[in-house]
DNA sequence: GCCAACGTTGGC
DNA sequence: GCCAACGTTGGC
């Protein structure tokens, strides 16, 4: 079982509109960058496990903890061009992008701003911290994961 | 709103 | 296949 981190801009989905969710559950669509999908679609599996992660936002930083539920499948916004998310190279054939469902099994009993990770020199390796990281989904290692669950339950 | 950093596009 | 121009991300 993997970890990974992903992030949303609370302003247009946030942690707290995926906990409104049926069964707070809810597909994470729109992703539009080569290396997050390659993560989603290669090596993202039912039970991994997903930090949610306020970006561009007043305090960014990690707000809860998420459950995969449903293995890449094809993210058809691509497809309308109404959405956000259309691609214009998107064919019925091949969309170009993938998705997953997501599950909240919890927030974070206090979130983890990025300040705050940043002053830990046990994260430092991760890609978050590192100068003009843009990943959207990025891996995050079990020590890793384990030292923020720590971290925020104290 | 600024801007550094990075990814993508497209002409050649 | 190079690389300049452009677009996007995201912290501040």
């Amino acid at each position: 079982m993997k970890h990974w981190l992903m992030k949303s801009e609370p302003s247009a989905y946030s942690v707290d509109d995926l906990a409104a969710q049926p069964n707070k559950t809810d597909h994470w669509d729109g992703i539009r960058n080569y290396q997050a999908r390659n993560f989603m679609r290669d090596d993202m599996k039912i039970g991994d496990l997903a930090f949610f992660y306020h970006s561009s936002c007043a305090e960014p930083g990690i707000v809860g903890i998420m459950e995969v539920v449903r293995a890449a499948y094809s993210d058809d916004s691509a497809l309308d061009s109404k959405s956000d998310y259309f691609d214009p190279k998107a064919t019925a054939e091949n969309t170009r992008w993938v998705m997953v469902d997501v599950r909240l099994k919890r927030k974070l009993k206090r979130p983890i701003s990025l300040q705050e990770l940043k002053s830990h020199k046990a994260l430092t390796g991760m890609p978050l911290l590192q100068r003009g990281a843009r990943l959207s989904i990025m891996p995050v290692t079990k020590k890793q994961w384990d030292y923020i669950i720590k971290l925020s339950d104290r």
